[in-house]
DNA sequence: AATGTGTGCAACCGCGTACCT
DNA sequence: CAGGTACGCGGTTGCACACAT
């Protein structure tokens, strides 16, 4: 019914920081007599503050069983598991960190997690490869002066720019990540009216195993066993184009030059729960949706390499950069792309 | 040393909803 | 059933501190 007018009618209350002696005022009268109504608190406490700060101050900094300190590793993989399902419903996400606030969370999640995530080129709102223009821009213009700099590696033999070999690769995998996003969201390249990728099944990852995945109806393994509602009702509804869980935290791993610890196996939790008598074995809701299929591009590497035959080189990559770096092709889908997206002048935000 | 800029986090604001009368 | 109240939640703000210039 509208907003409370706890706070409206307090005219005079003290804001702002509390102080210790606030502090210990509010923690001894709560330890004695319970909150009780938070709008009376303030009067049967002492303190001048309205109700709604008391209750903030004691669920956000003052409750006993408050766990402060950094976030673990596993929280952050927690967090983001539960923030890809349920959104910012953050005092949801909060439930399953026993001594983590939904404030804290929150803060953590803007300050840490989402830049983490941007700069992975992963969208912090959908958990999908990022598809915007100046991400792709940004890719294209690191990939371009990386190129650059390694003509004057050869050149001068040195690397000015100080750009490592396996950046760059990481560039271009995003780069050619995000452009498959944009062809399975938004038809941006019509493949099957490419006579070029449709000749060559290495460069059409909608293509695996000989079958193309927008003409199949197999449902992708959702796996989420919770009774919450989807906050990004259509995430997992593609299998072609999803970012599995796998990939991020691959991709984590790598951008914190560690290794995805042993416990998290993706695949093992989601196929140990798969139905609801499951849960009591794992207390977590199974968050993680993957396709068999289409989990990572290592995996669609692998399945082209033990089914094509159609092409001489080995390698998804070996294809693509092939297609990307062929000068003569005369095919412009691609040179199309990276001409529009590396005119900008914008810096790199890495 | 002084000033400017960036970052993290506690606290506030305002809305939606559950509950009570 | 309608209106009022209290609570909880998510977005936002502003302050304190760290770091850079």
């Amino acid at each position: 019914m509208g907003r409370s007018p706890c706070c409206e009618e307090n005219v005079g209350v003290k804001k702002g920081p509390w102080t210790p002696e606030e502090d210990e005022k509010l923690i001894d009268y709560i330890s004695k007599h319970g909150h009780g109504s938070w709008r009376t608190l303030p009067k049967r406490a002492g303190l001048n503050r309205c109700g709604k700060s008391c209750r903030l101050r004691w669920t956000n900094y003052l409750t006993p069983d408050i766990k402060r300190g950094k976030f673990s590793e596993e929280d952050e993989r927690i967090i983001i598991n539960l923030h890809s399902v349920l959104g910012n419903k953050w005092s949801k996400i909060a439930t399953h960190l026993p001594g983590r606030t939904d404030n804290e969370i929150k803060n953590y999640w803007n300050t840490h997690i989402r830049k983490k995530l941007l700069k992975m080129g992963i969208d912090p709102e959908t958990h999908k490869p990022r598809t915007d223009l100046n991400h792709l821009m940004s890719l294209s213009q690191l990939l371009g002066t990386s190129n650059l700099s390694s003509a004057m590696n050869t050149t001068w033999g040195n690397n000015p720019l100080g750009l490592q070999p396996d950046i760059t690769q990481l560039a271009k995998i995003q780069l050619l990540q995000n452009l498959l996003q944009l062809m399975n969201n938004y038809s941006f390249v019509n493949v099957g009216n490419n006579p070029y990728l449709l000749s060559n099944p290495n460069l059409n990852p909608l293509f695996l195993n000989g079958t193309n995945l927008f003409q199949t109806n197999k449902e992708p393994h959702v796996v989420f066993s919770g009774s919450e509602e989807y906050a990004n009702p259509g995430l997992y509804s593609q299998a072609q184009s999803e970012c599995s869980q796998q990939d991020v935290s691959k991709s984590w791993a790598d951008l914190e030059g560690g290794s995805i610890p042993q416990d998290t196996d993706y695949n093992k939790i989601s196929n140990t729960t798969t139905s609801r008598e499951n849960q009591a074995e794992n207390p977590l809701p199974a968050l993680v949706a993957f396709s068999t299929k289409m989990g990572t591009f290592n995996q669609m590497d692998s399945n082209i390499a033990q089914t094509s035959t159609e092409s001489p080189s080995n390698t998804f990559f070996d294809d693509w950069e092939k297609l990307l770096d062929d000068e003569t092709s005369g095919r412009s889908y691609w040179k199309e792309i990276l001409d529009l997206t590396s005119t900008s002048a914008s810096p790199i935000l890495w």
